[in-house]
DNA sequence: TTGTACGCGTTATCAG
DNA sequence: CTGATAACGCGTACAA
């Protein structure tokens, strides 16, 4: 059996609840008695019990991360290490833990999130994703328990913290972008169309278009949810099969982008010299492609450093007005268009 | 506040104590207290109290997910978001949850660790990555608290719990191949020195080519550790500034292949014509760079899936002889060799 | 088959 | 400044 406070205030010949308040740093305790207990401590090698202290704190200082199903190729994307990278950094800084999901299906991460919530397990949780109609938020909502979304919530987004870039004006900027090198025919490749991320970056294509006079067409908005299929189907889609193929592509995502620039290197389509291709995040891989990709930067890293922050603010004031947080994008231009 | 088992004891107008029993499905309760208990559960929405129940049990159903160092870039390997998605599953399958290590500095996160395992926050541990001289190792160890590595530890193999590759074979087989196509100068790219992984790739390579009889030079053995840079630099001393330069690369790890191909076309280096590549991990990505990438497949989500396994069993049986199991490899050739 | 009583390790309130 | 005591929510011997 591990050493717990009574042994400590045993050998200390105090009471367990003075211990209680050396560990707290209570300014009550005299310097003297503090310097007892904590040699104590020390020579007996006492760890506070976490469970205890949540369990009569009703607070865990840690924090549920819910990720998409671990089934679902997205899994992969290293976005989501990234992201986990700076809410781990953060909330190591604010001294809370995180507690990650698990569960293949829907349904299984319903669940856990269910565990929990009502278990008292976390004090606020991080969506990595937004989608519609996630009845994990609703759930969230419903109970009124603390969380930051990291991605734009479908509804309700005045009432929610959440933690975003504003994807309509950077695809917004990308597609100018693409205009201004003189391309006319500019096709979209989307993700999961679900996605809030992906509704916002088509939208802010078009919009650029329409801006520009540029008449939308439906032939070239593709969507896919998968790096290679979705590579080569859209790729087939708006090369093979249209009679007036798009000379410059947008994708949603820089993993699909790899995906359609190995297509297009097997159809031997030269990118840019045949067509300009441009994504999203910014991953560290794309500058190792072929050519290196021009993409937007997103700061994945502080999506979660500040989703963090927003969520912590929230737990610690239950009351005020929810904290929201839109982190800057940078169009960086490598090599893909001309 | 939350409602709690005796709300639930209350309303059925039975003992609390037989609400606990209800939820363990014990024989003991009669199958119709069995029924109006449950239905008063649902009706109230019960959920127990997690910390609670961990306190009295003194076991949390969790297992401590330790990373190496988010500063490091090695986090940015999709290698672990793979590894977490066979824990993830395993994990989830057997009821338990997990917990992440959170900590930029080797400091940070070994006192992390120390809080997980004396706060009897976890009731296992696994560490991501095995490296010489590991204070956590050595914690965890000195405790006697149940942990499995992903990775072959440095020393007390025999005793200690681990998820590995057979990394030397694979990378004896790799080296043969290459050997086979007819390369007699073949180069070596390695990862952080300090790493297992790193070593027994490189033994690997060493012993292939000594019952090869080929001789061992201390020129075409490269270490860099990080993806761009490392790519870089390492072509550089291997290609400009030998005269006798390597006509096939090996390189222990696919991100840093990525880096070494993006540097072989800059150099306007052609591969697999002037040069042959393969690597190791077949990350997703490796089917999508130009050439595609041969690389070993070493079934990272099963490291992770029959980490949790062992992980398990020695927690549930800690006197039993720990469990072991080397994870089956595969040489995928794609394009880069000739 | 069910109820009683106690303990798990802490913190917090109230005396002193 | 410190001690005694009552929670926190649950599981489990022991009793009935």
């Amino acid at each position: 059996m591990a050493v717990t406070i009574k042994d400590v205030a045993k050998i200390a010949k105090v009471n367990p609840s003075t211990v209680s308040r050396v560990i707290a740093d209570s300014p009550l305790i005299s310097v003297k008695t503090k310097k007892v207990v904590r040699e104590v401590m020390n020579q007996l090698g006492y760890h506070p019990n976490i469970n205890a202290r949540n369990l009569v704190n009703q607070r865990t200082q840690s924090i549920g991360i819910v990720m998409p199903s671990s089934t679902e190729k997205a899994f992969q994307n290293p976005f989501f290490a990234e992201v986990i990278r700076g809410i781990s950094s953060s909330a190591h800084n604010k001294k809370y833990s995180l507690f990650l999901s698990t569960g293949e299906t829907e349904e299984e991460i319903y669940d856990g999130v269910i565990q929990m919530v009502q278990g008292k397990r976390v004090d606020g949780i991080i969506l990595l994703y937004s989608r519609i109609n996630d009845q994990i938020m609703e759930y969230l909502i419903k109970q009124n328990f603390p969380f930051a979304v990291i991605g734009k919530p479908d509804k309700n987004a005045d009432s929610i913290c959440y933690i975003d870039n504003d994807n309509i004006q950077a695809s917004f900027e990308v597609t100018n972008y693409l205009i201004e090198l003189g391309h006319e025919r500019i096709a979209f490749i989307g993700g999961n169309p679900d996605l809030m991320v992906t509704t916002d970056r088509l939208n802010g294509y078009k919009h650029a278009l329409t801006a520009s006079g540029i008449p939308i067409s439906k032939e070239y908005i593709v969507h896919d949810e998968y790096a290679k299929e979705g590579g080569q189907e859209a790729v087939n889609v708006l090369l093979s099969a249209l009679n007036q193929p798009p000379t410059a592509l947008i994708v949603a995502d820089d993993l699909m982008a790899f995906g359609v620039l190995s297509t297009l290197h097997e159809k031997k389509i030269r990118v840019p010299e045949d067509i300009s291709i441009i994504s999203f995040n910014n991953l560290m891989l794309t500058e190792f492609s072929r050519p290196p990709l021009s993409s937007v930067d997103i700061n994945i890293f502080q999506l979660g450093f500040e989703a963090v922050n927003c969520l912590i603010a929230s737990v610690q004031h239950p009351k005020k007005e929810v904290k929201r947080f839109i982190v800057k994008h940078q169009l960086i231009k490598r090599d893909s268009c001309q």
